[in-house]
DNA sequence: TTGAAAGCGCTAACAA
DNA sequence: TTGTTAGCGCTTTCAA
C-alpha cells in the first residue's frame, strides 16, 4: 500500500493524518519517547517507511535548536593541507568521535579572502552546533571573527591574534610541542652527539614549529645559528634543508628534523651526500606518522604524538564544557627506531 | 549606543521594535530588495551592526528552502585521499564556483559503515541545497541512498550499481579516460615504440582506472598480459609495479602510467635499475598535475586534465539543470615534456 | 497514553 | 513604500 502526498515532501502532518494519530504523537515515536503505545510506534512507523518521511531539520532545529552537525575549519592553502598525513589524522579522530555523539562533522575550508566572511556567517546562522577550528595561523581573522559566535568553539594549536591580545576563553588542545622537542634533543646529546643541527619548520607562521624549535634551544642554548635551516614541513623542504646544513657544517653529527615529512627529506639527503645514518649521522623527526616513520630508510627515530587522540579529545571539548577553560597540552613520547 | 535583548540572541523582531519599522520591512533590507527607502535602510543596517543581528537560518530556510550550503560528499579511506592532489584540485574547483553562487561547500567523509547512514540522513535533512558525489566506488551504497534524496545531486565519474542497475539520472562528470589513456599510448606508438607497457590503477574499484587500461588495449588489443601491472595510485605502488614489469619484461621500451602519482614511481624504479628516460624508456603519465609532472626528472609528458575545471562544472550542473540528462565528459590533451 | 494549541524566527502574499 | 497576516514543519507545554 503506497501512499501520496501530491509530490509534496511528506511531513509530519501526514504521517499523523495516515496513523490516525496526532501529530504530537508522531513526533514522540520518532523522538523515541517512551509513553507511546506500542501497537501506535509500530503503525507509526509502517506509515513513516511507507511515505518516505524524514523529520525536515530546518523546522526541527527552530524549536529545539540544536543541529547534529559540528563545523570542522581548516585552512587549505593551494597544495599543502590535503597533502599533510597530519591533518588527515587529526581529521579522522574529530569525526570518528563525533560520530559517538550522534553529530556529523561538515568540513569548511578557508582558501581565498571572500571564504571569511562566507565561513563565519555559516557558523554565526546556526547551520552547527560547534565548531573546531584547525591550524589557524597566528593573527588569523578567523580567530577574532569567531568571538562574536554564540556556539562552543574549541581551537587545534594556541590560538593568538597578531597583536598580542588574547581571544575568548575559548577551549584549545595541542601536542607538547616543546616538550617532544627537548626529549628528542636530548636523546641525541644522550647519544653523545656534539654538533647537533635542527631543520625548522616555519617558525614565523606556525606555533608548532615555533615551540619545536624553543625545545630545541632549551636542551642548547649555545647551538651556532649555522646549525638552524628553516624549512616549510615539506619532504623537499626537508631535503633543501639538509643540503644546506651539510654545504655549512660537514661535520655535523646529527638533526632534530621538526617533522616526520621533513626528515624523510632530510635521509634522502644524506644518503646522496653518503653519510650513513645513524653511524655518522643520527636523525630524529617528529610526528610518528607511521605511513612515513616505518617506510624511510633507516627506520625513523620520531617524537610520537597521538594525532588521532588529539582530534578526538578536541570534539569531546565541545560537548563537555565542564571547566571553566577546558584546554588540553597532550603529552609525547619519543619512539626509538634505528635513525637515531 | 547599545541595546539589549536579555541574553537571547537578538531577532528579527527586535531589529524591528528598535528600528521602529515592521518586520516585514527589516526582511526586506536583509534581503536587499530595493523598494525600501535609504533613510529607513541606513537605520535599520545600524540596529542590526548595533545588535550584532545574525539571520536564524533554519527559520529562514523553513519558509525559502533554501539553505545556501552544498554538500560535497567523498569517501575518506586511511591515508589515502587526502594525500591526492586530484581531490585536491578537484574540491577546490567545486569551492570557487559554489562561492560564485554564494553558496557554502560543506564536505562529508565516508569512512566507517555507520557515516553512511548519518551522511544520508544529513543529506535527507535538508541541510543543504544539493549534493556533489566524489570518488565513490562501483556499487558504493550511498548511490542508492541518494535515489531517494528530492535535492539535486552531480556524480564526480560515472555511477554505476554493482549488479549493473543504473541510479536515477543524476548528473555525472567525468574526465575522458578512455580517450586519454589512447592519446598516450598512440603517442608511444608513434615514437616507435613497440613494447608498451602499463601501470594501472585498481580497476576492480574505479572506473577511471578500467577506463584507462581500456584506452591502452584500444590501441594495443594484442599487447601480452606481462606487459600489464595492476597498482594502486600511488608512487610507491607505481614504483613497485615497474619493478615487477622490468623483471618480467626487461626489454620494455615504453611505460604509460595511469596516473602522475604511479609514473613518479615509475621514473624512480627506472633510475634505480639504470635506465635511461626517455631514450631506453619512454614514459608518459595521466592527471597532469603539476606539482608532480614539472618536478620529476625527467620532466613528465602526461595526460593533462583540466581538474579544477572539472570541479567547477560539477557545481554549476548543480544550479543549472535545464536539459533532462546534464553530464558531461571533459576532454584531455596529451602534455608533452622530456619524459616520452 | 494521547491531543490541542502555542510558538520557534522568518518570508511572502496581500492590503493599505 | 510599508504593514498585516498567514503560514513553513516541527516540539512542547498543558489538559484531558
Amino acid at each position: 500500500m503506497t501512499r501520496r502526498t501530491h509530490g509534496r515532501r511528506p511531513t509530519l502532518e501526514d504521517v499523523a493524518r495516515y496513523s490516525g494519530v496526532s501529530r504530537s504523537t508522531v513526533s514522540r515515536v520518532i523522538n523515541g519517547e517512551p509513553r507511546v503505545r506500542a501497537e501506535v510506534v509500530e503503525q507509526v512507523r509502517r506509515v513513516i517507511a511507507d511515505l518516505g518521511y524524514v523529520p525536515n531539520q530546518a523546522a526541527r532545529q527552530l524549536v529545539t535548536h540544536r543541529t547534529n552537525a559540528v563545523a570542522v575549519v581548516a585552512p587549505q592553502p593551494q597544495n599543502r593541507l590535503f597533502l599533510d598525513p597530519f591533518f588527515d589524522c587529526l581529521l579522522r579522530g574529530v569525526r570518528r568521535e563525533l560520530a559517538g555523539y550522534g553529530a556529523q562533522a561538515v568540513l569548511l575550508f578557508l582558501d581565498e579572502p571572500d571564504d571569511y566572511t562566507r565561513v563565519a556567517d555559516y557558523l554565526a546562522g546556526g547551520h552547527v552546533d560547534g565548531a573546531v577550528l584547525f591550524a589557524l595561523h597566528p593573527g588569523d581573522r578567523l580567530h577574532e571573527m569567531t568571538d562574536r559566535l554564540d556556539i562552543p568553539v574549541v581551537f587545534g594549536g594556541r590560538p593568538l591574534l597578531r597583536d598580542g591580545g588574547t581571544v575568548r576563553a575559548h577551549a584549545c588542545v595541542d601536542g607538547d610541542n616543546r616538550g617532544g622537542a627537548r626529549q628528542a634533543v636530548q636523546h641525541l646529546v644522550a647519544l653523545g652527539r656534539t654538533r647537533v643541527a635542527t631543520v625548522t619548520g616555519p617558525y614565523d607562521q606556525e606555533h608548532s614549529a615555533a615551540d619545536r624549535l624553543a625545545g630545541y634551544r632549551d636542551v642548547l642554548p649555545d647551538a651556532p645559528p649555522e646549525l638552524t635551516e628553516r624549512a616549510d614541513y615539506t619532504q623537499q623542504g626537508g631535503a633543501d634543508a639538509m643540503a644546506a646544513l651539510l654545504d655549512r657544517r660537514p661535520d655535523l653529527d646529527a638533526v632534530f628534523a621538526a617533522s616526520d615529512l621533513m626528515a624523510s627529506g632530510v635521509l634522502r639527503t644524506l644518503r646522496e651526500r653518503g653519510r650513513r645514518v645513524p653511524e655518522d649521522v643520527a636523525v630524529i623527526g617528529f610526528d610518528d606518522l607511521t605511513a612515513i616513520a616505518e617506510a624511510t630508510d633507516p627506520l625513523l627515530t620520531t617524537v610520537h604524538q597521538d594525532v588521532e587522540e588529539m582530534g578526538r579529545l578536541m570534539a569531546r571539548l565541545l560537548f563537555e564544557r565542564t571547566t571553566e577553560l577546558p584546554s588540553a597540552i597532550v603529552p609525547t613520547r619519543l619512539v626509538r627506531r634505528a635513525s637515531a
